[in-house]
DNA sequence: TGTATATTTGAACAATCATTCAAATGAATT
DNA sequence: AATTCATTTGAATGATTGTTCAAATATACA
């Protein structure tokens, strides 16, 4: 078997060394729908934007311009980003008049970014 | 002051609506350089076929061709993923002949892992 | 009712990025 | 020395994405 019968179905069908260890590690890993779950959270918080956006509002409820002052971005970008995080259940807000405020919805991802900041601080 | 006037500085000069929790809330943010790491972190981590590929290495050291097996990609693509990975030393790796055996060099990362499957798994 | 303002939204744009393919490298085998 | 094979690498491609700008909503206020 070489690369040139791979042609034929490029993806899952390489060269293995090890079946048995393949197939074991195979059978270890999360289904494909949880991956892509945990993938998009981590995505969100991957974003210089939305990360900034979430490290204020683990400080304080914020109306969406304060919110772009604190991060020192426009008022439309913020916007854009809250729109995702709010989809994904990661924030949530409360109407006043006028005003939007933000907060968070999801308490496991301060957890979640602090093990992270610890782990890098050592 | 209005949005015509703020085009002169699109971004740092927006209208704030409460200026002393916009002074306090920035104060309490990591640095900018603090956030970019932590961000990149999550951006590695934020992606399906490099998360496979930490998920599968958690589980067993595997050289490049049995991890495109196990995650279902080509040789090549992981490759590509691999050298992200490990130029943020979050893998390592071990020369054996033509083989290239591949391991998770940051214990921490299975810890945030875990730590977001439990929260999803509520 | 008309104006001001906080927010949202959609389209356009540029930049980033993951994958693919082909070629190169490096190491074992004959 | 030539061949095979695991891996790496670079360029090209298509897709995704974050930001910007302008326009649309929506609410308060005069």
């Amino acid at each position: 078997m070489n690369y040139i019968m791979n042609k034929l179905a490029p993806v899952c069908e390489v060269q293995i060394i090890d079946r048995v260890k393949v197939k074991k590690t195979k059978a270890k890993l999360p289904h494909s729908d949880e991956t892509s779950q945990i993938a998009g959270i981590f995505k969100l918080l991957g974003d210089p934007t939305r990360l900034k956006i979430i490290l204020a509002l683990i400080e304080n409820e914020l109306c969406v311009c304060d919110l772009a002052a604190v991060i020192n971005s426009t008022v439309s970008a913020v916007s854009h980003q809250l729109r995702l995080l709010k989809s994904e259940k990661l924030i949530k807000f409360r109407k006043d008049g006028k005003m939007a405020y933000y907060s968070i919805d999801d308490n496991h991802i301060k957890n979640l970014i602090d093990q992270l900041r610890e782990h890098l601080n050592e």
